[in-house]
DNA sequence: CGTATATTGAAAACCATTTTCAACGTATCA
DNA sequence: TGATACGTTGAAAATGGTTTTCAATATACG
């Protein structure tokens, strides 16, 4: 599916405008690795376009999570990250303590434990995170 | 177990002092609900003694966290709470995303498919964290 | 094209957390 | 007990990531 057109849709809806940095932001996104922070992107979109400014990556990366196109997450180091949203299963992750890597997975029964879980303290799920911390099997060894 | 007798002998053994604060703002700590964050704990601790300050409070709880008696988390609302730590058994949290109630509970058989999704990734789990955010009972009918 | 209004970039404001520093309190040893 | 060394305290300032402000600019739409 075509991301741009998404962005596009949903700021006509909206009665917003489709500016040349939001287009070159939110291209710049989807060429990078997932899991970013503001501040990362922020890196590599001024370096390619010096004008534009930290505030607007911010505040694009924000209109991206409203739309849909992405998900921010934190993984405990004091920084938001925003990752795309590819398609409609949830997933979780796995963090290294180490390099700082990300892998993500899915877990239809870990999903069923926690719906369990759920109905015995009588509450609805809206959401969860899951995240495993430790060491990747690049720095296991070291 | 006495509490304060472990605060005692960590700072004994650090070489760290016993003053009357620390023993105070653990006092206060083991008195109020778990998971306050440390403005909580500072509004606590200064309406009965106001002298102490935030700086000290802030620095006290993480005192705490490194001598093993309370654990730091953050549950996404950008500030950082301390629970105290209660035997040894790991345990996670719902959270209602409505009155802000935090529930534990703790799930073995979570635990053990955790640990299979770590094998398969060659990864080695060094902890982690499992949130599910929701409704509560009380607020899952409003 | 012209107008209304959303957006931008830079700087300032925010807010929780952390650090600084001089005054003070505590542990230790004589 | 008294002197000394040094860890701790409170207030204020610094920090770091996030968010807001505001005047200038760009966009959508009639």
């Amino acid at each position: 599916m075509d991301l741009q057109k998404v962005l596009t849709e949903y700021l006509a809806q909206k009665g917003l405008k489709n500016t040349s940095q939001r287009k070159i932001i939110l291209q710049e996104f989807l060429d990078q690795a997932s899991h970013l922070s503001t501040e990362e992107l922020y890196l590599k979109v001024r370096s390619k376009h010096p004008g534009i400014g930290y505030a607007t990556v911010h505040r694009t990366l924000k209109l991206f999570a409203e739309c849909g196109i992405a998900v921010e997450r934190n993984f405990g180091d004091g920084q938001g990250r925003f990752e795309l949203t590819h398609g409609e299963e949830h997933h979780d992750h796995l963090i290294c303590n180490r390099c700082g890597m990300i892998i993500e997975f899915e877990n239809p029964q870990i999903e069923k434990l926690q719906e369990q879980v759920a109905v015995q303290h009588n509450f609805v799920i809206e959401n969860h995170r899951l995240e495993l911390y430790g060491l990747c099997s690049e720095c296991v060894g070291k």
